[in-house]
RNA sequence: GGAGGCAUAGCUCAGUUGGUUAGAGCACUUGCUUCACAUGCAAGGGGUCACAGGUUCGAGUCCUGUUGUCUCCACCA
């Protein structure tokens, strides 16, 4: 059974080779027990074409503990993997690849054949993204990789817009929308990022028909007066009242138009005129179906001015606005030019500013949808996690608007609509429809595609194969937690709750675990044009996935941003590699007939029964923890477990058992040693997959892989509450020992004589060769009463440590020392006499509360007592 | 304009439903070639828990307000 760790922890040399293992076994796929409780996730489908980046690699470590957790506590575990086509990325790509590498457009290469082009780049980059995943040790059932373009998810895409459209929530209209003029297509509302511009407000003045009168507007965007119909004032305005109803003439273009009196008009804001552009701007649109206004759209898909733009027509938005203002100013029309800050919309993929303009686009009708999403998370049948994202979830779909999902674009699912130019029927079918049924004229599809969040809404039930009613489905849905980060909430979780309450009646998941972003060390955001990102992949080479899945994980709590830096890996690494060298140490105490498990409970020693009764306290921490999605604090805990309690006490007090192993107490202590690891290792294998199996393969084991054993469980029967207790008494001793010592400037290769007073004197007897190795003893007498006044004490809750005076005693340092822990613990017992004298606190507190203030005080009077007497005596000298 | 987060050691952050003397990592100081590990071991210094009130026997923790800071939503042209 007895293997050997190389000597360094080098990670490279197995993480790869142990992933490879864990696919051909099957490991990740569910287990075909049908009684297991099942567990399932679907993964945020990341970008086809993208690479992984440190938010991913945040997003599936986590999810990754969560599956990895759950199957080793019994659960029969689905994570479905997969990729999304991303619409707008993915085709803005290509067409800058065609662009730089070949001078063309994506109009030069026609419709078909850019797709082709577009399919190519998607199988050429697609596996990259997956193999990244992979890297990071992410445990998704491979078999079941989904894409959001695939067959199964493109027929789910085709029934749900059927169905929506058939029954009328779906539509098509001629509405304002977001027009990005870079990606020439519409954009939701979702998809458009506000950021704070430095602009100007020009005050223009529109002179009234028949008058030689003006009046005066203000506008942040003077081109788009070419496309006026009114200009508005508010009903109640004493100064405009009487000019409602009256002309003016539109400067520059010289058209007729009127003054109508609107409530959205803010009195006390600009000269409370406002002009309406109905076609280039959302509220104007408002008012202008309120007054029945005409609509002239002055600007085309490239966002340069339309033939309706008359003399301007052709210019660049900018330019066209450069040249009205000076055209105003030359006609005398400008009255004053403001320096004004203002919000200016922008594309979320390419940071173009967007046009607000008219356009015929498809519709989802939202309020019928809406309510039913509401519903299901105020009444907690979907939590998020932490609980106050379901706030920002609830407000946003309280006001939700009309969703906007045709997309300008070729690359994403064509909207299957038929239109018949001969009769001018349209049809909207599950199939491909190509002859009119009403006049057998040739039909053709709709040119636009569907938002890709259209087919990331389904995602939950599509990759199950829905709308085919499937074992997947029937098993495994709804899943059981949807991990993402805060920033697409809008995007995509609630439309895959409304999407799925109204496609399949159920919620797609119980519990939105949402976590923040990953920053840079200086705590900004990370990205391409800052060029402050981490690459994953990098440190996952140079320090390893585990160390990347730990830095990741340790001081992550739930919807909380995270810095990322260099120290924090590095740190992770060491843990790693501290694991590395204990279980090498403990390997190297084994021999072939070392078996896995503990020996009799009546074989263990008092430190053995002190570290089980530890680790199962740790183990119930652990578990309450990851139920309560507190990754980051469990992690702390079995970190903690680890280092100080495994490795720092633990092994340094099984070594002098272990000097002879042969003995049968060498032998129980390297058992304990073992199954400590193991169990240990199986609690930090969620979080560090790789070396939790390198170690666990090399040490006596139960299962043929830890990723399929069984996670610890809080066992009461490896308690042992009196002999956790004398360990601890014997520990603080060690401790204050130490620190006396090292304050006193004791080399510790001096060794000094240690005398012992202790009621609890058997537990210090047995610990006896503790004293030697780890507290600097040559050796331990045991005594009632200690008499030579020519020693230091040492006073600890349990005990009283006197080590004979040595010429290198500070003997002023010393009082000064106790006087200090006198003063002290007289305060502590001045505080709890105060508390305990405090009738309220005696009558209301809990009686446990109030017993333990009366044991601490009992102690801490001890305590004073011998400090006396140490102070006297040195006094005495 | 609306909503929310954060404010604890030099830095980054923990701190469960209020209950020992507020913790960790990094950094710092001191001492250690202790035969698993210097990516380490031992010891230490360092905090008015942003500020002001309130509730309570008891507040870092709950409530109100103030200040600072970050984010999201809305979009007054």
């Amino acid at each position: 059974m007895k293997k050997e760790l190389p000597k360094t922890y080098a990670p490279k040399e197995f993480e790869d080779r142990i992933y490879q293992t864990w696919c051909e076994k099957g490991y990740f796929m569910p287990s075909a027990d049908k009684s297991k409780p099942a567990f399932s996730v679907v993964i945020p489908p990341p970008n086809v074409t993208g690479q992984l980046h440190m938010g991913h690699a945040l997003d599936e470590t986590l999810q990754d503990i969560l599956v990895r957790s759950k199957r080793m506590q019994g659960y029969s575990t689905l994570w479905v993997p997969g990729t999304d086509h991303a619409g707008i990325a993915t085709q803005i790509k290509v067409e800058e690849s065609l662009r730089v590498n070949e001078g063309l457009t994506r109009y030069d290469l026609g419709r078909e054949a850019f797709l082709e082009r577009v399919w190519d780049w998607k199988n050429k980059f697609g596996s990259r993204i997956i193999s990244q995943l992979k890297k990071l040790g992410t445990s998704c059932d491979w078999s079941r990789e989904r894409f959001t373009m695939d067959e199964g998810c493109s027929k789910a895409v085709r029934e749900v817009f059927v169905n929506l459209y058939n029954k009328g929530l779906i539509y098509r209209g001629y509405r304002i929308i977001n027009w990005c003029p870079n990606c020439r297509t519409a954009l939701s509302d979702a998809e458009v990022e506000y950021s704070e511009q430095a602009g100007h407000f020009w005050h223009v003045r529109y002179p009234i028909k028949g008058t030689d009168q003006f009046l005066t507007i203000a506008t942040t965007r003077p081109e788009t007066m070419l496309g006026d119909t009114a200009v508005a004032v508010h009903p109640d305005d004493e100064r405009y009242k009487d000019l409602v109803g009256k002309t003016l003439i539109l400067p520059l273009v010289n058209r007729e138009i009127p003054i109508v009196a609107d409530e959205y008009v803010e009195k006390d804001f600009g000269t409370g005129c406002v002009k309406i552009t109905p076609a280039h701007d959302p509220n104007d649109f408002e008012v202008g179906k309120r007054h029945d206004l005409p609509i002239i759209r002055i600007m085309n898909d490239d966002a340069t001015i339309s033939k309706d733009g008359g003399v301007y027509a052709g210019l660049d938005r900018y330019e066209a606005r450069k040249q009205i203002v000076a055209d105003l100013e030359k006609g005398g029309f400008l009255v004053k030019v403001e320096e004004y800050s203002h919000n200016v919309g922008t594309c979320y993929r390419c940071k173009t500013t967007v046009e607000p303009l008219t356009s015929d686009q498809w519709f989802v009708k939202m309020e019928p949808l809406a309510a039913p999403a509401l519903e299901v998370v105020k009444n907690g049948s979907v939590k998020f996690e932490p609980e106050r994202f379901s706030k920002t979830y609830i407000n946003w779909m309280e006001n939700v608007h009309d969703w906007c999902i045709s997309r300008q674009l070729w690359w994403g699912h064509r909207i299957p609509a038929f239109y018949c130019d001969a009769c001018g029927e349209m049809v909207v079918s599950k199939t491909d429809v190509h002859t009119c049924p009403k006049c057998n004229a040739p039909m053709r599809q709709e040119e636009d595609v569907l938002d890709t969040w259209f087919s990331s809404a389904l995602w939950p039930f599509s990759t199950m194969g829905w709308p085919e009613d499937t074992e997947d489905l029937r098993r495994y849905y709804p899943t059981s937690v949807l991990v993402t980060g805060y920033d697409i909430i809008f995007f995509w979780v609630a439309r895959m709750i409304f999407s799925a309450m109204e496609h399949t009646g159920e919620k797609p998941f119980d519990t939105v675990f949402i976590h923040g972003l990953v920053r840079d060390a200086q705590g900004r955001k990370m990205s391409k044009s800052l060029g402050n990102g981490i690459d994953p992949l990098e440190v996952i080479d140079e320090y390893g996935a585990d160390a990347l899945r730990f830095a990741l994980a340790s001081g992550n709590s739930p919807g909380n941003d995270m810095r990322f830096s260099t120290e924090k890996i590095e740190a992770a690494r060491n843990f790693a590699n501290k694991l590395w060298n204990a279980s090498r140490f403990v390997l190297m105490n084994m021999d072939e007939e070392t078996p896995y498990g503990l020996p009799a409970v009546e074989e263990l020693a008092t430190e053995d029964k002190w570290i089980l009764s530890r680790f199962q306290k740790l183990t119930k921490e652990v578990g309450s923890n990851l139920d309560k999605f507190e990754l980051g604090v469990a992690l702390n805990a079995i970190y903690d477990f680890s280092w100080d309690v495994f490795c720092d006490w633990y092994i340094e007090l099984t070594k002098s058992r272990l000097y002879d192993k042969t003995s049968k107490s060498a032998k129980n202590a390297v058992r304990v040693l073992g199954y400590i690891l193991v169990e240990t290792l199986k609690l930090l294998h969620p979080y560090m997959p790789f070396i939790t199996e390198e170690i666990y393969q090399a040490l006596p084991h139960d299962e043929e892989s830890i990723m399929i054993s069984r996670f610890p469980v809080y066992d009461e029967a490896l308690l042992f509450p009196e002999e956790e207790e004398n360990m601890e008494r014997v520990i603080e001793t060690i401790r204050a020992i130490r620190t006396r010592r090292a304050e006193m400037n004791v080399l510790p290769s001096r060794k000094t004589k240690l005398f012992i007073v202790t009621k609890h004197s058997e537990a210090f007897r047995a610990a006896e060769g503790f004293f030697i190795k780890l507290a600097g003893a040559s050796e331990v007498v045991f005594t009632d009463a200690f008499k030579d006044e020519g020693a230091v004490g040492i006073v600890t809750s349990s005990a009283t440590v006197y080590i004979p005076l040595a010429d290198m005693i500070d003997l002023d340092k010393e009082k000064e020392r106790l006087a200090k822990e006198l003063e002290k613990t007289e305060g502590e017992i001045s505080r709890i006499e105060k508390k305990l004298g405090n009738e309220g606190f005696v009558a209301k507190a809990p009686a446990a509360v109030v017993d333990g203030e009366r044991a601490k005080l009992a102690k801490y009077r001890e305590t004073e007592k011998k400090l006396h007497e140490e102070l006297k005596k040195l006094e005495n000298l």
